[in-house]
This record gives structure tokens, sequence and C-alpha cells, in this order.
DNA sequence: TTTAGGG
DNA sequence: CCCTAAA
């Protein structure tokens, strides 16, 4: 059977691949990768049709060869042939079926299981006085908790969401301690509970939804684990007919925002091709944004950049932009958490890490991070308050898995930008931060919950189906508010958002005017929204830049020591950019943050055992072509990562693996292929030098550890 | 930009 | 996964 197989490939197993290297100059740029990749692609597209089958075949055959494995190489291209050709394609395929599945996928299915319902309590905070001002009352930290900013922020809003905001901030502020979920395993009010349940759903909690804009009173919450299956259309939960911008908005948000579900989409949809071409280029340039965006230039000022970059060339670039934005935003959330955790540990304060140009938004979130973290208690000190994550999540629950129980110690601040000339008062700043709170409340936030820094976007899942048990994950659950930033309706704006900001003060800008974002539409940032209803098209934007939360403890008085980080040049927005970072505390807090994990799926696992087989290691670019072309989020590093954990993994033993297990016929594939290309060098040309020779007496070698192995 | 490795 | 030195 292997020679057979071979035979009719051309090549033997592990031989250098089918498409020598070019040089690099050569392979390089689109026109290469192009053609060649599509034509994989295609062949991939037509065999993805037969992966079910494959698979099945490939188990079957991997039975086999792990019999037959007497000749060395026969192993090795058994696996490679016989099932790598099959098998070449199935990662796209898989790929396209996958994301989406393992997201989303799960959502209606499950109800089943325990139903949870989870309330949430919030202590409302007096509603805002409606006259031009807003009154909040920041509880900011304890000791300074009680004073109170003046908004000049108009009211204007009335929105239900803005109410929320409201709410949400004065709760945030003070009480966030205050806001405190536990689930009800009871099905008590099983009507209400739905409705609720429902908004929940779609707002996927937002405050606003919860919240009901005159009742400052208090809030429950209860929305039963499992959700009702409409639910799962979060388009449909925007369309809904109420009336609150906010929920369109936020739900759009939501999907625009969320990287993973682009990168779904976008796997499915390449492989189909023309997108390709231009593919190449975007991934490029996401990457490029991306390194830019972690890596220390972020300070600089990404958005500058982004805004910068869209304006000039819409198109491509424009896409890049997105991309961007995208990437952080998701970053952003989930990324956060990881740093949040870290940070906690090492002390409680949540800073948030962000680093980004959102430092200068950061101040006041810093400040009210600041502020304490301390308690459980009210801990946002407001005016950033709108922050986002949850920060500490005591898993109190004890007893019945039914209920699960945490407090919410405190929410980031997305970002907010700040400006306030250093002549400003304190009271100047404090409003100033307190405007910028209630714009970025104005636009409406949705709650995205967070499990091990990952979002469950499946608003249907249970907390069971998600691992949201009262024994298990409680430590790593995380709750974020995010900003809606996609396109407002416009219909809906009208109510909401704009009208507020423009009231606003127009010095005090909550963005900071030097941030040339403002200016362009395009580059909103959070803030953005909330002044440009309409507007963005681009929105999608990196709402979710946390900010950069100075560790510096200013526990007493937030205001006046970050008011100076606060400072916002006047004039400019560059000056703005550059002044912002000092402020802040420069390093740490600026790390980017990781990108989310993406443990590999046994169908990637795979697709890079296939493609390493075939392409030897060292040409992970290659490999990347060949077999992770539509996923955007695993780059050759990640690959050749992957590839060294695989071999690490293959070498232990099985109860010292952790994660989703790679079956071992996998394992042992990765360890023949391993041995082998070793010995050949895959690197070089692959011809074969010494190879020749060495082919020949290491065969066996490769053979034994191979077998050794598997068997 | 890619590779190759260390962390 | 991240970060980087080398190439």
């Amino acid at each position: 059977m292997v020679l057979k197989k071979r035979l009719e490939h051309g090549f033997s197993g592990f031989q250098v691949p089918t498409i020598p290297r070019a040089p690099r100059s050569a392979r390089r740029r689109d026109p290469y990768k192009k053609k060649v990749d599509d034509s994989q692609i295609c062949a991939f597209e037509l065999l993805a049709s037969l992966a079910g089958k494959l698979l099945q075949e490939t188990e079957s055959s991997s039975a086999s060869s792990n019999a037959s494995e007497g000749n060395n190489r026969s192993a090795f291209e058994k696996d490679v042939f016989k099932q790598g050709r099959q098998h070449k394609d199935k990662p796209v395929k898989k790929e396209c079926v996958e994301p989406g599945s393992s997201e989303e996928s799960v959502f209606a299915n499950e109800l089943t299981s325990g139903n949870i319902d989870q309330k949430f309590t919030m202590r409302e905070f007096p509603p805002p006085e409606s006259d031009g001002v807003l009154e909040c009352t920041q509880n900011i930290t304890k000791s300074d908790c009680s004073d109170k900013v003046n908004c000049d922020v108009k009211p204007v809003i009335c929105n239900s969401s803005k109410r929320a905001f409201e709410n949400n901030v004065n709760k945030v502020e003070g009480s966030f301690p205050h806001v405190e979920e536990s689930y009800h395993s009871n099905v008590e009010n099983g009507i209400e509970r739905r409705k609720q349940g429902e908004r929940l759903e779609t707002g996927g909690l937002t405050l606003a939804n919860t919240c009901s804009p005159n009742d400052p009173i208090e809030l429950c919450v209860k929305f039963p684990a499992m959700i009702s299956p409409d639910s799962n259309v979060k388009l449909s939960l925007f369309r809904d007919p109420v009336p609150n911008a906010s929920f369109s908005r936020h739900r759009n948000d939501i999907k625009l925002g969320s990287r993973d579900d682009d990168e779904n989409l976008s796997r499915c949809k390449k492989p189909s091709t023309k997108v390709k071409a231009y593919r190449p280029l975007a991934r490029i340039g996401d990457r490029r944004i991306r390194k830019l965006l972690t890596s220390k230039y972020w300070k600089v000022a990404p958005k500058l950049r982004d805004c910068e970059v869209s304006r000039n060339d819409g198109g491509a670039k424009h896409l890049r932009y997105k991309r961007k934005t995208c990437y952080n935003h998701d970053r952003c959330h989930h990324d956060t958490l990881y740093k949040r955790r870290k940070l906690f540990d090492q002390r409680s304060v949540v800073t948030s890490d962000g680093g980004f140009s959102s430092e200068s938004v950061s101040n006041s979130p810093e400040k009210a991070m600041n502020g304490d973290k301390s308690d459980s208690t009210g801990i946002l000190h407001g005016a950033t308050g709108v922050s986002s994550s949850v920060i500490g999540c005591q898993k109190s629950f004890h007893s019945k898995d039914s209920h699960v129980k945490f407090s919410i110690k405190s929410f980031r601040v997305p970002e907010l930008y700040v400006d306030v000339p250093e002549t400003a008062t304190i009271g100047l700043l404090k409003r100033t931060v307190m405007e910028a709170v209630t714009a970025i409340l104005q636009d409406g936030l949705h709650v995205e919950v967070l499990l091990q820094g990952k979002k469950i976007r499946d608003d249907n899942r249970t907390l069971l189906q998600s691992g949201i048990s009262a024994k298990d994950n409680l430590d790593t659950l995380g709750f974020t508010l995010e900003p809606n930033i996609e396109e407002t309706t416009p219909s809906m704006c009208s109510s909401d958002p704009l009208p507020s900001l423009s009231c606003d003060t127009p010095e005090l800008l909550t963005r900071s005017p030097s941030t040339p974002i403002v200016d362009t539409g395009t580059c909103d940032d959070l803030p953005k929204p909330l002044p440009l209803p309409l507007t963005n098209s681009d929105t999608q934007v990196q709402s979710n830049h946390e900010s950069v939360s100075s560790p510096t403890d200013t526990l007493t008085n937030e205001v006046i020591p970050d008011s100076q980080a606060l400072v916002a040049v006047p004039d400019m927005s560059m000056e703005a950019l550059a002044v912002i970072p000092v402020n802040q505390k420069p390093r740490r807090s600026e790390l980017v943050q990781r990108r989310t994990r993406r443990p590999f799926s046994v169908s990637e696992v795979e697709a890079l055992v296939q493609a390493v087989e075939e392409l030897g290691t060292g040409r992970w670019r290659d490999v990347k072509l060949r077999a992770f072309e539509d996923a955007d989020h695993r780059t050759y590093v990640d690959l050749k990562d992957k590839w060294k954990t695989l071999v690490h993994t293959a070498k232990i033993s099985p109860q010292q693996r952790r994660g989703e297990p790679v079956p071992q016929e996998l394992l042992d594939r990765v360890l023949a292929a391993h041995a082998y290309w070793a010995q050949h060098q895959a690197k070089q040309h692959g011809k074969h030098n010494q190879s020749g020779t060495l082919m020949i007496t290491e065969a066996p070698a490769d053979r034994q550890g191979v077998e050794g192995i598997p068997m």
C-alpha cells in the first residue's frame, strides 16, 4: 500500500515537498503565493468535500499504518501519502467548520443542563439629574469618594441607554461592589426572568437593558443560564424593535468587533478564492499592525496611525485599519483579563494594561482603577467607572452547583480620552473625566463574559455548558463592558448619544481634541461612538483599548495625581499623544496584551502534521500557506511553536499531557516527521546532499523511532 | 520578513 | 504565546 501510494504521488514520503523553495525574495509576494496557494486551495476545496470520508479513512489508515510499520519509511510515507494526501485538504475544510462550531454552534443545543438563573442585583444610584448637568456621585475610592462631579454633560440622552450608563456609572463607582450576581437555580419568575433573560441576551447584558432607565433603584437582573434559542442570533436582537439605539449598537459592535467572528468568517470564505488575492496583504497588514500595536510603538499613537491610514487609503488600508482595530478590540478584551489577572495577583489592583495609546485616555481609568481595588465595595471610582472588566471574582458559591455567586469588584474602563489643560482645576478635571465617562456610557455598553480570558459569545449557552460552575472557574470568570461601537443606526441614534455629546462641553472634550481621531470619523476609538454617532463606518475600532492603568496608587486621590497624567495637550493631537505616554507609567502597563489563547484543535494539529510531513520543518511559512492560510490567527511562528510543543508532547507520557488530547496517531506522526526531517535537513533545499546517503541509513532510524513510539 | 530558539 | 537575534 505504502509503496503504491508513494508512486502515485511521485515522491517519497518526506521528500522535499512539492514546491521547491524559491529564494525568499522570489517567494515572497503575492503572485507567487497566490498562484501556489490557489492551486492548492482548489485542490483543497475539492478534497474538502471528501474530508469527512477521509477522516474516517484516516483513522483506519492510521491503524493500518501502525501495523505495517515494518518499513521505516513506510510509516511515514504511509502517513504522508495515505493520510496525507487525503488530509491535505482537510485542514481547510475543517477549519471552516470548526471555528464556527466550536464557539457558537453550541448554543442552542443544550439548554438542558442545569438551568441556572443568574440574578444580578445592581444598586442604582440616584438617577442622574436630568438638567443639563449630570451629577454623578462618585464614590471614588473610599476616601475620595463622595465627590460629586458635575458633569456638563447633559443628560440629553434620555435614552435608556444613557441612563443605563449613568446608572452603571454610579454603580460602578460607588457600588461596584454592590453589584452582585447570584445565580439561582430557582425557577422563580419564569416569565419575568425570561424576559429579562432575553433582553440580556440580545443586549448582551447591556446595562441599558438591564436597568430600567427610570428606576434607579435596584435592578435585579435575572437571567436563566440557558437562553432561549432565539437569542442566538444576535442580529435578531439588534433588530429588536426596542427603541433603544443602544441595543442595536451593541449588538452590532459585538459582532463586528469580535475578531473571532471575523476570522471564522474569513476562514470559511477564504478558501473560496477571490478574496485570497487580497488576503495575503491584509494579513500581513494585520500582522504588522499588530506588531506595531503591541510593540512599544504603541505608545506613540496607534490611533493616529490608524486614522491616517484610513484616511489616506480608503481601500486596502482601510481594511487594515479595520483589522487592526478589530484585533485590538479583541485583544483588549480578552487579553485584558489575562493581564489583569496577573496584575491582580501581584497587586490586587486592576491595572488595565492597556498600554495603548489609550494611555491618554487611560488616565482617568487609572485613577479610577487605582483608587482601590481593594474592596470589592465600590471600587471603581467613578469616573471611569465605566470600566470594563470585572476584576475579581470571588467564588463564594459554596454550595450547590446550581448557584454561581461572585462579586464583581470592578470594571475596567474601555478607553477614555481626556484632554485638560494644565491650568484646569481639579474640579474641571473631574468633570472632564466624568464627561468622558458619560459619553461612553451614553453610547451604550454591552457586557461580555470572559472565561479564562476568552469571551463567551454564545449567549445561549448555559453557565454549565460554558464551563462556569460554582466549582470551577469562577476565578477565571470575568466581565467586560464594551462600548458599542459599531455603526449606530442613525435612526436610533437620534435618541441617544449624539445629542448628548454635542451638548457636552465642547471644550472639555471627552475625547482629547488632540487625538486626531476625532476628526476622522474613521479612527474612532471608544469614545468615538459618542460623538459620532452616525458617522463611523469603521467604527469597529478598537474600542477596547484598555486603559492603561497606572499602577500608581493613588488610592487617596484619584484625581489629582492622575490629573497630570490626564493632562492633555490642549492643542495638538500629536503632542497629546506624546505627552500621554509619559504620564502613564510607561512600561508595564503598555505591554501589549497577549493574544488570546487559542489552543490548536485536533484538526489543526492534523493539518499541521500533514503539512510538516510534506514540507518538513524549517519551512513554516510554507506550512502556514499550505495548511493554515485561512487561519489568520495562526502565524508561521505559531505553527512552529506548535510543532515544537507537539514534539514535546509526543515525547512525554500521556498522563503528562494537558489540554485537548491529541490522538496518539498524530503524535506518532509528529515524532516520525520530526525524526525524519531532522535527518533530512528539511531546511536546506531538501534535496539531500548527504541526505541521499543519510536518508538511506537514517531512514531506518526514523522508522525505529517512529515505530517504537507509536506502537 | 522568516527562521530558529529561548523564555 | 512572546520576544528577538540572525539571516
